[in-house]
DNA sequence: CAAATAGTGTCTCTTAGACAGTATTAT
DNA sequence: ATAATACTGTCTAAGAGACACTATTTG
């Protein structure tokens, strides 16, 4: 074992898990009890363990922080820059993890405060690390995949209207789509959603909106992509 | 310092090195001579030094093992399964970079035995530790953003005719395309590729085609997508 | 001349996007 | 009835893809 002779890292695992709550994108975030940057919001994460794969640990970790089990898991990019840890050399490998609105969270284990807030604000804001920097490239990937992968159900439960699926994609693009135009392409993107016998009158006002479920499970490529239009 | 308590990890970078070689897909492979996995073949890569940063890491690499100064790179994915070395606990961040293939490679410094090999090749044969999966996800990678961002140009040199770049699409992914409405599609996407003033009797038969340069450098996304259709 | 590659024209089919119009509910 | 949301119909413009046709070279 000649391995001693290199440099010595620790790796963590660093969660951006999103969820779209009272309309707005939001990401979870953990006010850290002890330094370094005690007291400043940050993603949900830790060390790696000895025996355990990268994304047992992101699961562990999200578990143990926000008392979350499943959810759509994605690696999205590592991030190694020397001294972006003031305890020693530690490389993050950064994962996107998507929640319906509905599923609770609490805080976890140790007892660390875990609060929903908007992703324009924790941008906007301080975070520990390069926290802010993680977010930025989830965030991107999060953009990115709902056009061309079904990433989009699973912002919501497991059954749906199509005006509530539609305010996904809004809320995360930031841009409003023509509730028309959505129907239809979602009607006739085949394996993507499928009606159910029933109704649901989501806001109480108007017209009862058909009641959807995904066609499948897990997240896939999409044939054609949702296009990005205004409305 | 409490970092003492955490598990000690081992960072390397692997790059898979792409290129178009006599009109075939090839990576760059190293013969490796020290145990553990010696003689088999193997990404270019090794440990990411204490006061280096992720992609300095892996362009150091690639210079030392095979010369190469300047190429694309993008981080693709980090591998970190227990086991995947035996060394101990080693993550590696993989990379892909690509070549134009006029650019010459040489052994690195350390002697070892740089060879160019058709991608099919490799994922077919033998690799060291987990290097055929991380070559499988790099191809992926490259195979996708051929489509969606300006990577094809990586491929061809600073001139280039419309041909040439049309094999580049048709050699990674293995099917033809129509030379007309690949023209037609390259002169009218903006901020592609420019044409010069000069001509190129690229293969000795024919009508000499028109040189080309790229509009831009580096990756950028493209605003429409290059489709994947038969000829 | 034929053969080969480069490049253009044109037709069809699909789809995005805009937007008008119909359907069904609560108040 | 009115307002609000759900959904359908229809038109237009643009682009993909197929493929015929012209242009320019070598042998």
């Amino acid at each position: 074992m000649h391995t001693s002779k290199y440099p010595i890292f620790y790796v963590t695992v660093d969660i951006a898990l999103f969820t779209i709550k009272d309309g707005v994108f939001q990401a979870l975030a953990i006010r850290r009890r002890r330094d370094p940057h005690g007291g400043k919001l940050a993603l949900p994460g830790g060390f790696v363990q000895p025996e355990e794969d990268l994304e047992t640990a992101a699961r562990r970790e999200l578990l143990e922080e926000t008392g979350v089990e499943e959810t759509v898991l994605e690696q999205v990019r590592t991030f190694g820059a020397p001294g972006r840890d003031e305890r020693g050399r530690v490389v993050s490998v950064a994962y996107a993890a998507v929640l319906p609105a509905a599923v609770e969270t609490h805080a976890g284990t140790d007892a660390s405060e875990a609060l929903w807030l908007p992703v324009d604000q924790l941008l906007a804001g301080e975070l520990a690390f390069d926290h802010r920097e993680i977010l930025e490239a989830a965030v991107e990937r999060v953009r990115a995949k709902l056009e061309y992968t079904s990433l989009a159900l699973a912002f919501v439960g497991e059954e749906f209207t199509l005006s509530e699926l539609r305010r996904v994609y809004e809320v995360i693009w930031g841009q409003d789509l023509d509730p028309g135009n959505f129907q239809r392409k979602m009607r006739h993107t085949e394996a993507f959603v499928v009606p159910t016998d029933r109704t649901r009158s989501a806001v109480g006002r108007g017209r009862p909106a058909a009641v959807f479920r995904a066609r499948r499970m897990g997240l896939y490529p999409l044939a054609t992509p949702i296009t990005r239009a205004g409305s």
